[in-house]
DNA sequence: CGCAAACTTGATATCTTTCAACGCGGGTGG
DNA sequence: CCACCCGCGTTGAAAGATATCAAGTTTGCG
């Protein structure tokens, strides 16, 4: 109770996790992500924030919800090529894009800010620079999700791929952690069908890998799921 | 005859021709590449230049051959993210990078050079930082292709691309490039068993979309094929 | 010429998709 | 308050795509 009221009043509390997680943050920096997230703004799920091929969004501190960088194919597949979690960031990278390579939607209702300059050398700067590290690593797991493993093994890793995300910005109760994602959101991002995920999910349930109801994913043990999928964890 | 020996004597044409394509570039920068390239090293096919996990090499300009980022799983089966063809660059991307996230292979008798250093402003940094978002568009047209894609679509975008690439750096004659992969290599790529590829692509000869013989690949209609796979070129 | 690696083929098993229907629950208007 | 509706999850049966296994066949090269 008193926990929610305190998450509420500081917004930015997620990003502070996160980006602490990935570099030594002065005072300064605090002061300058909390800034940031005081001109924070509101989107209601299903959001278009960018569409692909349009002006890439600038760089973005997600506060809250979760947002999907997608493809959609001309004939209407749609695939998602990665999520944005709160806390952490999205946006330009580069300062030569000129279009966006993917469309980011909002999964969720959604807080976000723009993400506050940082000087090189800073410690906010090195978090920025491990954040895109990280997103690169987020993609090559995915394509080897997507290549070589089966849809149980699909869905176990970008569970547990995003419990580990979500505990390091401390979202995440244990290994509980708020799903607001549907099914067919999740299948489109494993490249599967919302039929065959759905019976996959079941599968898992039974073996006793996970639980997920209401909203809610619990993986009973990640250590030893992490271990037989051949999953190895904290890379950077 | 008379361009081949001008390839030989001139070993950073490919990549004089890529960066010089992705941006405007001084003399000052052509003669730092030439430089670098002056000081270049031979490695066989099958090489591993830099092993997943370990000290990720430094920023390197690949000058001839093709080179692939895969991960191996521990039951052995193989995923490759990426390739770097002749003119590109591979290698540690930011600082703070540790680790290196794929394993880097020799496909081919490679040559490779140290990537010159670029100073922020010149026509040079304005190259690398486009080749890195190229990098980056490609590892997401990889989700894509995995994700969303059947066989023969796989196997057409990803020549596609290939084709582009080689285009960009003047390696390919028209429609047709030396393809130095074994079937195998391209089946783990595109997430696919060598021998349903090898299927798959005997179906696209019989259907005139391609040929592939002796290591040579040849699209016979590379705009209508891009078209009908609704595959946007030329994105950067 | 002969070997080894790469490519090809056929038969079969497994995984995944497709299609169509049903159930459940939460919101909404009557 | 209840009936209705809609989005989401679930189920079954059948079709389609891809993997597996085991054997040839071709190719390049010493």
């Amino acid at each position: 109770m008193l926990k929610r009221t305190y998450a509420v009043s500081r917004p930015e509390q997620a990003a502070v996790r996160r980006l602490g997680s990935l570099a030594r943050l002065t005072e300064h920096d605090l002061h300058k992500i909390e800034q940031a997230a005081a001109d924070a703004h509101f989107l209601p799920a299903r959001t278009e924030i960018v569409r692909e091929g349009a002006e890439p969004a600038k760089p973005t501190l997600l506060l809250r919800g979760w947002v999907a960088q997608q493809r959609i194919l001309p004939d209407g597949r749609r695939q998602i090529a990665g999520f944005t979690l709160a806390g952490e960031l999205f946006g330009r990278n580069w300062s030569c894009q000129e279009r966006a390579l993917t469309s980011q939607v909002a999964l969720d209702d959604i807080v976000l800010c723009a993400a506050p300059e940082a000087q090189p050398g800073s410690g906010l700067f090195e978090a920025y620079e491990r954040e895109r590290l990280a997103q690169r690593l987020q993609l090559i797991d995915n394509i080897t999700r997507l290549g070589r493993m089966d849809a149980r093994e699909r869905v176990c890793d970008l569970l547990l791929e995003l419990l580990e995300r979500l505990q390091r910005s401390g979202e995440a109760e244990g290994n509980t952690f708020a799903m607001p994602l549907t099914q067919e959101c999740f299948a489109d991002a494993l490249g599967l069908t919302p039929v065959h995920l759905n019976r996959t999910l079941q599968a898992c349930r039974r073996s006793g890998d996970l639980s997920w109801r209401s909203g809610k994913v619990t993986l009973h043990d990640p250590i030893g799921l992490a271990r037989s999928l051949g999953r190895r964890s904290n890379r950077l």
